[in-house]
DNA sequence: TTGAATTTGGTACTTTAGTATGAGCTGCCT
DNA sequence: AGGCAGCTCATACTAAAGTACCAAATTCAA
């Protein structure tokens, strides 16, 4: 961390120089004015491009993960199903989900059963795949 | 794509007018150096800024996955083993992972058996989910 | 080369998953 | 009121998954 407010200030000291420096080459005028310009907005254009790269390579770990609505809707999956769906990416067994879900067995099966038709799948597992790939569950 | 390059464009035309305006403007010296070099540099460095996001906001896609070896070994995983939990992962019945692999259903069975005793799970399903959140496949 | 781990495969069995079908109930829309 | 969609549950069945146990071939390091 010290490291960093080391780099940062450095960096932020040159940039200063250079913009003494800019200025004190324009007013007197030894080079052209094209040059001065182009340096000093190469290297800010530069300077901005490296901030921001570094800025972003620690709050990149939060993948935005949007469960999307409107395929969900394609498919004609209801809230039970999509709920009986997420136990299931939990690795519960039909049993489970039902005790889970206040339902039987059966009511689990037959829900499984439809999901399955719905998400164009044979089995269960194929069914989580699908469901990850079509972005009705996280990855 | 044919809006990217069109914005893409229409910024350099901005930034090259911007350039050539600064120009003049310091030919004609109605404004004080500093404030003609400080808006080149603000605007170049967020244009700066502003492309590095851009750009990187495409590529992003590919998460860095990295796959546990470490807890692969630690939890005596072997290759064929992590095979099988891989076909798995794609959904397939134990016959087909056997196809795939060229080996009988029963020895698959004898792999996922192994695999959920080693992985603490008591389906396939769990399974999964475990081998995730142990980062031996990918989420 | 000897021993341990891996890979393979089989039989027999239990459990879970999945299909097919039918049916009762509720809420909502027309 | 009638109809439709969603949720519930049951029975009966088939298919797949999983367990237990055994055993042979292979690989690979000591």
């Amino acid at each position: 961390m010290k490291r960093i407010i080391l780099v940062f200030g450095a960096i932020v000291i040159l940039l200063m120089l250079l913009f003494e420096t800019s200025k004190r080459i324009w007013l007197s005028s030894d080079f052209q004015a094209e040059w001065i310009l182009a340096v000093l907005a190469l290297v800010f254009f530069g300077v901005g491009i490296w901030v921001s790269r570094y800025s972003k390579a620690k709050p990149k770990e939060a993948q935005p993960w949007t469960q999307d609505l409107v395929m969900i809707e394609k498919l004609g999956i209801s809230k039970r199903e999509l709920e009986v769906l997420e136990a299931l990416a939990d690795g519960l067994s039909n049993k489970e989900i039902g005790a889970q879900l206040f339902v039987s067995e059966s009511t689990v099966k037959t829900h499984v059963s439809n999901l399955l038709v719905k998400l164009d799948a044979k089995r269960r597992t194929e069914a989580l795949k699908r469901a990850q790939e079509l972005q009705i569950l996280p990855k």
